[in-house]
DNA sequence: GATCTGGTCGTTTTT
DNA sequence: CGACCAGATC
């Protein structure tokens, strides 16, 4: 028991405490949006440790992203001091790349195996259906990628599938012995890609009860965070840490009391809520949080109401919208912060329209004493990204796409992560074929399938092969470029132990001469990759630094496992892009959703899926209550996609919105005779876009083809200069320097702009 | 074996 | 419109 003046408990409401210090075998917190989840879980914890029901050491709490996990152990730490130390704070596959790296040797795995990225799974499905000539069937890498997932997250392995394959159906057999080639492909390289991280270890605690005796024992408590997201395979995996660990499988050196009656299940918390589940694409049942009740009899259930992070009047928005999904449980958030500013909605005329908005609108907040990193602009998908980067790139607004192409899959990093895995994981077969050639040492082709028949025929890896090169009885060149390439990778082999991930890369970046190819190209492309790998080295030696003891393995999971979110980056001074997936459990100040459009959001997609529309209403939902402030919402009359100009209409959750919530704004009229939109479908057309206020040109943002470069130009404050689309204005003030030169303008009629000089369509008029 | 080019195809959402 | 791929050419 904690006592009832301990700081564990201070400033929380009476459900939030209940949630704390609840004593239950298990317990779910039905935590809606803002609700001070985050600091419930982090305290609940501090409390298990801080009342000795548990030591650090037996806590396993799950999170969503790696950023998350982070974040709770500061908390926790901050809470008690350093003695977190112990506990295991970390995502689902983190959790179980953990486990089955110290427990491969039970389920015939090296310690080192590889963690294949849905690229790596690309890659190599495509092969196998080339290899079956299974591309006229219709059989398409991401489609059988889709499957293969599906059926791991049910928890059907390969073997189980055999007796359920549609026999009449060649694309199901196709399929069937494409997935099979595929995990013994897997095997043979020693690898496993994300589903299989989480089916491997359910199957492992399943096949060896010792095994999974050892961490019921160790884990007294379980809690799991974004509970309405977990698929079953990590509901299994959940139900079998869970489990009692019967007399006979309690350990020797266990106290004679737990020898004698077994020890009991493990204490299970877990936290989420419904009304955020968005992932049931990827096979997320949030069954598994309706029917918990269920499932763990005597379950006690909190929940939490009251929101600490938005305004009333964003919190009444999202109620409204969400309210429209039947069959959910009827919950209300209320806040105490007061009614707050009117959401703000905009209409714009294209996507570049809308971007100006946004910019501007961006731009305003910074006056009123916003940073841009309490700033950021939502989307559905990521093609969206364009628009907004292009312009925020001319109007120098600092901005970090979150997600997106992830750095880890730039084909330079790619590349050099491949000869980490190689020299790692020796077995590597993808891994090797990559760096075959990488860089252009003259292997092509024929030479690798001579390799690769060699090692299938002799049955030993590919990286042995390398190793009897001279046997294939091919040219000396090419015998002497596989040599030189196996010694380097030998060489590295033998350091393992002792280098640290950050000096075998920067080695391996020296010796292939990667760098040095790449900055002798005058490809300006490659004087990114330069630059990209020179990020990479720094992540290594940061990584190395803050891990004495993790090598080159730890180097690579690390790597393997992060998520979009955690690569957000809130010292910085830029304006956070990501999608509404992304944006779960995140908040910021001022949020823009944009694309509000039928067909965007919700997506066409969804529109055939059961269950789609309410999904798409939930993400909607899940954007709006990350808004603590401001919120924004803008859509477009007309997008282009594929080149072709389409004309959407406004969402109809915009229609589920109570009027008097939205202050509709508008942009100018590139056209008097051009009918306004109206964001509204049938029932009451809301009256929206009311009549432009002053003429405003700030329609168009034409990308100009036109090859410009102002570098010269000079300018100061108080200079008079003319904008092609915004007309004349007096610049205030230039900051910055070199291509990074910025004028802050005020337009006579536009308002007020930044602009990065380089490349804006202006020239100085004389005053 | 490397590079170029024309054609095809595609956009949900992610660990 | 642009990324990516397959086949043709040097």
């Amino acid at each position: 028991m904690l006592p009832a003046d301990s700081p564990l408990l201070s400033g929380l409401n009476e459900a939030q405490e209940r949630a704390v210090t609840s004593e239950a075998d298990s317990l779910l917190i039905v935590a809606g949006a803002g609700s001070g989840k985050t600091s419930v879980l982090t305290r609940r914890i501090a409390a298990l440790i801080a009342s000795k029901r548990s030591w650090p050491s037996q806590i396993l709490a799950i999170t969503f992203t790696n950023k998350a996990a982070g974040e709770m152990r500061e908390r926790v730490e901050a809470l008690l001091g350093d003695v977190a130390e112990g506990m295991w704070i970390s995502t689902f596959h983190s959790a179980c790349v953990r486990i089955l790296r110290t427990e491969a040797d039970h389920f015939g795995y090296s310690k080192a195996f590889t963690i294949y990225d849905s690229g790596d799974q690309r890659a190599l499905i495509k092969r196998l259906i080339r290899d079956q000539g299974a591309d006229r069937l219709g059989l398409s890498p991401s489609s059988v990628a889709a499957k293969m997932s599906r059926l791991k997250n049910e928890l059907v392995d390969v073997d189980g599938y055999r007796s359920r394959v549609q026999e009449n159906d060649p694309n199901d057999v196709a399929f069937f012995q494409i997935w099979a080639d595929y995990q013994a492909e897997l095997l043979r390289s020693q690898a496993l890609d994300f589903d299989d991280l989480i089916v491997t270890t359910v199957q492992l605690l399943r096949a060896v009860p010792e095994v999974a005796a050892q961490y019921r024992r160790r884990f007294r408590h379980i809690l799991v965070d974004e509970y309405q997201d977990t698929n079953h395979a990590q509901y299994a995996l959940i139900r079998e840490l869970t489990k009692p660990v019967p007399p006979d499988l309690v350990p020797e050196q266990a106290p004679e009391e737990q020898k004698k009656k077994g020890i009991p299940a493990a204490s299970l918390t877990v936290v989420g809520d419904s009304d955020q589940s968005i992932y049931a694409f990827r096979g997320a049942d949030i069954r598994n949080i309706v029917e918990f009740e269920r499932d763990f009899p005597g379950a006690e259930v909190v929940l939490l109401e009251q929101n600490y992070r938005s305004t009333q009047n964003i919190l009444d928005a999202a109620n409204a919208v969400i309210s429209h999904n039947f069959d959910r449980k009827a919950k209300n958030l209320f806040s105490d912060q007061g009614a707050g500013d009117p959401i703000i909605g905009f209409t714009g005329y294209s996507q570049h329209d809308e971007a100006q908005f946004v910019a501007d609108e961006i731009l305003s907040l910074m006056d009123t004493g916003y940073r841009y990193s309490d700033i950021a602009v939502f989307y559905r998908t990521n093609a969206q990204t364009r628009a907004l980067e292009e312009l925020f790139i001319r109007q120098a607004v600092p901005y970090r796409v979150i997600g997106g192409t992830k750095f880890y899959e730039r084909l330079e990093i790619k590349d050099l992560l491949a000869y980490l895995q190689a020299i790692a994981n020796p077995a590597d077969t993808l891994a090797v074929r990559r760096i075959l050639n990488t860089p252009k040492r003259g292997i092509g082709p024929a030479t690798e399938s001579a390799l690769v028949a060699h090692a299938e025929s002799t049955g030993i890896t590919l990286s042995a092969a390398l190793a009897e090169a001279e046997q294939l009885g091919l040219g000396p060149k090419v015998t002497g470029a596989m040599a030189d390439l196996n010694a380097l990778l030998a060489e590295m082999r033998a350091s393992v132990e002792r280098a640290s991930a950050a000096d075998i890369l920067s080695a391996v970046v020296d010796r292939t001469g990667y760098r040095d190819i790449l900055n002798r190209s005058d490809d300006p492309q490659d004087l990114a990759r330069v630059e990209n790998i020179d990020e990479l080295i720094a992540v290594a030696t940061e990584f190395s630094r803050g891990n004495q003891e993790a090598g080159l393995v730890e180097f690579l999971t690390e790597v393997s496992l992060v998520a979009a979110a955690d690569e957000l980056d809130d010292s910085g001074g830029t304006v956070s892009l990501m999608t509404l997936h992304t944006a779960k459990g995140l908040e910021f100040d001022a949020v823009f959703i944009t694309g509000v459009e039928e067909e965007l959001l919700p997506h066409r997609m969804s529109a055939t899926e059961p269950g789609g529309l309410a999904e798409e209403r939930r993400l909607f939902y899940v954007g709006m209550t990350r808004a603590k402030k401001k919120l924004h919402l803008s859509l477009a009359m007309s997008r282009a996609t594929f080149g072709e100009v389409m004309m959407s209409a406004p969402s109809r959750f915009l229609q589920e919105i109570p009027e008097h919530l939205i202050d509709w704004r508008e942009s100018g009229l590139p056209d008097p005779a051009l009918e306004r939109p109206r964001p509204s479908l049938s029932r009451e057309p809301a009256p929206l876009p009311r009549a432009p206020r002053e003429k405003n040109t700030s329609w168009a943002n034409r990308v100009d083809t036109v090859v410009r470069d102002n570098s010269e130009l000079e300018l100061l404050a108080g200079d008079r200069i003319r904008h092609d689309d915004f007309g004349e204005g007096t610049v205030n003030a230039v900051t910055g320097q070199g291509p990074k030169r910025v004028a802050e303008v005020a337009f006579d009629e536009a308002g007020k702009k930044r602009l990065l000089i380089k490349i804006a369509p202006i020239t100085k008029v004389d005053a």
